[in-house]
DNA sequence: GAGTGGTCTAGACCACTGT
DNA sequence: CAGTGGTCTAGACCACTCC
């Protein structure tokens, strides 16, 4: 395993300073000649390195070293039953609406088209009212979904509805872009979930894409007093 | 880009149902014959279906398929500099207070001592508060950190202070726990923040360890008007 | 024009799993 | 044993950047 060896060896070289940051690494053909391998070899360290956050590799410049890059965290966003398990609570699910409607301003700006599939349901937990989702699919890609499955969506508590969009109608999802903000509830919202108004509460907005192609906008809106992201996890796994 | 073509092209024939989850996916030599290129094209190709998640590669068994993942997501908590710079605002920091404290009944829990040193500080962006940073660091491990770093620590832009336990206090940070809550900003933070009371924010708890040993214990208090996690990732790539 | 990283080829040997 | 994925080589052409 040279590429390891060639890997570990330029990480300690890092770690002792032996580079400049912000500038400046060995190229594919310096690293290939000093450890005498070939150049396919010394690139797939050096790739490594990349993926691991190291390096950024810019073609007809070469590499550049990064600033240690900060300890980030991450949450992880659960699917809905999971959640529940998790709290010894039991999920339940509400279909409130299932239905075309034409999207708004946002929504376009979301989906890039003009019509949608909506689909709005409640979940709880035990009792209580927890999220609120708002469902939009693209209706020149999703309109089939209406027909055949719609009036199941009430009872489909553990199948994600991602599944069915990625079995039924063949479409992979390979990019999801989300957002998570806080708001404080209005009257209707309060009213929707049965709690006092202004109780603060999680928004994420979540946009699925097929090939960069947008397929899906779901907001989720979570009771603030009765949810919360935990999380554990290890430094040293890098995402993105 | 051969191998990308290849990747799309195997993507969809997986979301299409065409092979079988938990077993049997085209070898290397299957994939290099089917679109007439070399074995180490397809291999690439192949690579990045592992990586994304989709694949397990075992040597001398074959490729295969894994079954859809349950994880919805993931959000990163990025450095505030970043997000600074991501926002084209200006980061400024703040500091109030530096000493050594007497944990309260929260905080013994969380790290398991009853002195540590705490560093308050408050984070903005351009002039608008937008943080509140409440930091306790465990007397034990970290008080040469009080006599040498303290005085330094409101300059201490774009450096983290979590750097500053990892290389100068040489305590790797293996583990990290956290909760995400929002709440309604009372009198007193309204204040502090310079806005309205009844503001909803992000509250964020990070405990890090070493080696299960708890080390800090940091409250982020996210001003939820002008705070926000955004997010994009890859559906498969799973980060535990 | 020299150097860079990105891609691709057609070979090769290895350790491993199945039958 | 034939087949698999893991590693490695020594070439090649490309688009790009810097000078």
């Amino acid at each position: 395993m040279k590429y390891q060896r060639i890997r570990q060896q330029l990480i300690s070289e890092i770690a002792t300073g032996a580079f400049i940051e912000g500038e400046a690494f060995p190229s594919e053909n310096i690293v290939a000649e000093r450890f005498s391998v070939s150049r396919m070899t010394a690139r797939r360290a050096l790739g490594e390195l990349e993926r691991e956050g190291y390096l950024t590799r810019i073609p007809g410049k070469g590499n550049i070293l990064k600033k240690p890059s900060f300890s980030r965290g991450f949450f992880t966003v659960k699917p809905f039953e999971v959640y529940a398990e998790e709290q010894n609570a039991k999920a339940s699910t509400q279909l409130l609406k299932a239905e075309v409607q034409n999207l708004d301003v946002a929504g376009q700006e979301k989906l890039q088209v003009k019509k949608a599939v909506f689909v709005h349901r409640l979940r709880s937990l035990d009792d209580d009212i927890v999220l609120e989702e708002q469902r939009y699919l693209r209706y020149d890609l999703c309109s089939s979904l209406l027909q055949e499955d719609l009036t199941t969506l009430a009872t489909l508590t553990n199948e994600s509805i991602h599944d069915l969009l990625i079995h039924k109608l063949q479409l992979p999802l390979t990019r999801v872009w989300q957002q998570l903000n806080v708001i404080s509830l209005d009257a209707d919202k309060a009213k929707l979930f049965q709690c006092p108004e202004h109780t603060p509460a999680f928004l994420l907005d979540q946009v699925t894409h097929t090939f960069e192609k947008p397929v899906t906008w779901v907001r989720y809106l979570y009771r603030g007093d009765k949810y919360s992201f935990e999380n554990e996890f290890s430094p040293n796994n890098q995402t993105n």
